[in-house]
RNA sequence: GUCCCCGUCGUCUAGUGGUUAGGACACCGCCCUUUCACGGCGGCAACACGGGUUCGAUCCCCGUCGGGGAUGCCA
């Protein structure tokens, strides 16, 4: 094999250390998981801040659960998040195909290079037959322990019989029996096994397709990886595979195993916790930058008292695979929750509007032109006025349409608790009464006003009932937006209009 | 059972053979204020345990405990 592959890639900075060539190898079986997108995410933070090559490999060896669906969503996920492939199924590249279903003849080739060193050999076990031999282990209180070798040595005659039978049969390793295998892990150092502890687990299926364990070491060799970064629950596949690269005569490549991520209660991450594939934080409003930056802190930090919330380019600048951590991570949704909220605070009012856009979509809300508002004219313009008087009240996606909805409808929520507490109460009706009777003469129906006339009349209006602004500001708050929190009042009657101000505080007088 | 990995506030983490063990989320309090949020200030809270090594261990070694992973013709 040609090993100066790796040195012709792309963007090289160095003549001592070739471009990284990095690859994230999912399998097509479900969505991509938050594990997976970590797993993702820091191959392409290594190839990227090293100038490297990322390279999107697909292993859909399982001909059972690999399915067209999962391989879709999976290159959405990827997407969505932003991490973009330098070589994959979609987008080609010198070391194709990058679809292991369509490698199989790749696979039998160095299967039968095994096979004539005698490091392969058949298996004519069914899975009936090792299912029967553990359950006869077990009943005599043993342990099963793998595979237990049982066509580790069969003869020519056994073989041959065999096959004329028509068995159908695995390729198997042969494992050493003594001695170890060990490598120096990026992320977890020196990591030994006693080969004796190794089984021979398949390398060929019965169905003519490789096991994972075959095929990955095959792809990584004649992809040029250089380095194999993956989730730790692969570390003790990692002996079994560099036995194929040494049976193969390679050289393997570096191996860094990165630690779980754990649900809250630090047991499996699952779905009882809540979200676990990218696509259903986006449902839940999770911002695909906010999502990143994240994941990225999961197992890796940007050290010291550094800020933690970045965009996807400073989180490049600044990842290092020297300052990713071994121990495994829990899950906090309130601290994506957060940065999610700081990623939106962070955007400027052109992107907010757009990220809020579809929402109103999905409601049937925009801006009834018969209503007289004061400086906006579309729905857009409107939507921006909206925005900008929530500031940094606007922080999730999931809240925003309860925050803004007593702005484009009367069919708008209400916070029961704050309506019996500021709106049900004799005072309060008078006070309203007084407010939109204030309104009414103060200022021209048929014009729109500015938040400061508001205000002006507002606090002549307490005056005159002798009773601090607050104390009609607070039932004013809740009758005009249903809740007891929003944005300042005055900006909201500037923008829900003075008519439909004085609407709202009679209706709300009146059921008081 | 066996093998492997991990163990700093509740959570994510920084960090060092000698530090008041730092930051962030969450939580609590105060300030600001028309509410909430933001912001500012302050608070609560950690080196799993037991042995060593050492003048001195959170840090190095061993053990224990706890958690996770693997133990598939899944990946």
């Amino acid at each position: 094999m040609d090993d100066r592959g790796a040195r012709r890639a792309p963007g090289r900075i160095s003549l001592m250390c070739p471009a990284p060539r990095v690859r994230f190898a999912p399998s097509p079986t479900g969505h991509l998981h938050v594990g997976g997108a970590r797993t993702a995410l820091f191959n392409w933070l290594y190839a990227r801040s090293q100038k490297g090559v990322f390279v999107l490999r697909i292993e859909d060896t399982d001909q059972e659960r690999s399915t067209a669906a999962s391989y879709a969503a999976i290159l959405e996920g990827m997407r969505w998040l932003g991490l973009d492939w330098n070589e994959g199924p979609d987008v080609g590249g010198d070391h194709g195909p990058y679809l292991q279903s369509q490698r199989l003849d790749i696979y039998r080739q160095h299967l039968e290079q095994l096979a004539a060193a005698g490091l392969a050999y058949k298996c004519f076990c069914s899975a009936e037959d090792l299912q029967a031999r553990e359950d006869e282990v077990k009943a005599a209180g043993g342990v099963w322990e793998g595979y237990d070798g049982h066509c580790r040595n069969l003869t020519a005659d056994q073989i041959a019989t065999a096959e004329a039978a028509g068995k159908p049969y695995a390729w198997r390793l042969r494992t050493p029996d003594e001695g170890m295998t060990f490598w120096y892990d990026i992320i977890l150092d020196k990591l030994e096994f006693q080969n004796e502890v190794l089984v021979d687990r398949v390398i060929f299926k019965a169905d003519g397709f490789p096991t994972y364990q075959f095929a990955c070491v095959i792809d990584d060799h004649l992809m040029e990886i250089s380095h194999v970064l993956r989730g730790d629950d692969h570390v003790s596949n990692t002996p079994f595979q560099l036995l194929i690269y040494q049976g193969l005569g390679w050289k393997p490549p570096k191996f860094g195993h990165m630690p779980m991520i754990l649900g809250p209660d630090r047991k499996r991450l699952s779905k009882r916790h809540g979200a676990t594939s990218v696509q259903e934080f986006q449902k839940q409003g999770i911002l695909p930058a906010a999502m990143l930056n994240y994941l990225s802190l999961l197992g890796w930090s940007p050290g010291g008292n550094a800020k933690e919330v970045m965009t996807a380019r400073e989180i490049i600048g600044k990842f290092s695979l020297k300052k990713v951590g071994s121990s495994p991570a829990a899950f906090d949704y309130d601290k994506l929750n957060h940065i999610n909220g700081e990623h939106i605070k962070a955007l400027d009012p052109g992107q907010k509007v757009q990220l809020a856009l579809p929402l109103l979509a999905e409601r049937g809300w925009a801006l009834d032109p018969g209503w007289l508002v004061h400086g906006a004219d579309s729905t857009e313009a409107y939507l921006g006025r909206v925005l900008g008087t929530l500031g940094n009240r606007f922080s999730s996606l999931l809240t925003l349409p309860d925050q803004i909805g007593f702005f484009f409808s009367e069919d708008f929520y209400v916070d029961q608790e704050a309506w019996t507490e500021h709106v049900g109460t004799e005072e309060a009706g008078t006070f309203l009464k007084a407010l939109a009777a204030a309104l009414e003469e103060g200022l021209a129906l048929d014009q729109a006003h500015p938040a400061p006339a508001f205000e002006e009349v507002v606090r002549r209006c307490a005056e005159q009932q002798g009773v601090k602004a607050g104390q009609l500001i607070h039932p004013a708050r809740v009758a005009l937006t249903g809740q007891s929190r929003s944005a300042g009042i005055f900006d909201v009657m500037e923008l829900v209009g003075l008519r439909r101000t004085i609407e709202r505080l009679r209706k709300a007088a009146g059921s008081a």
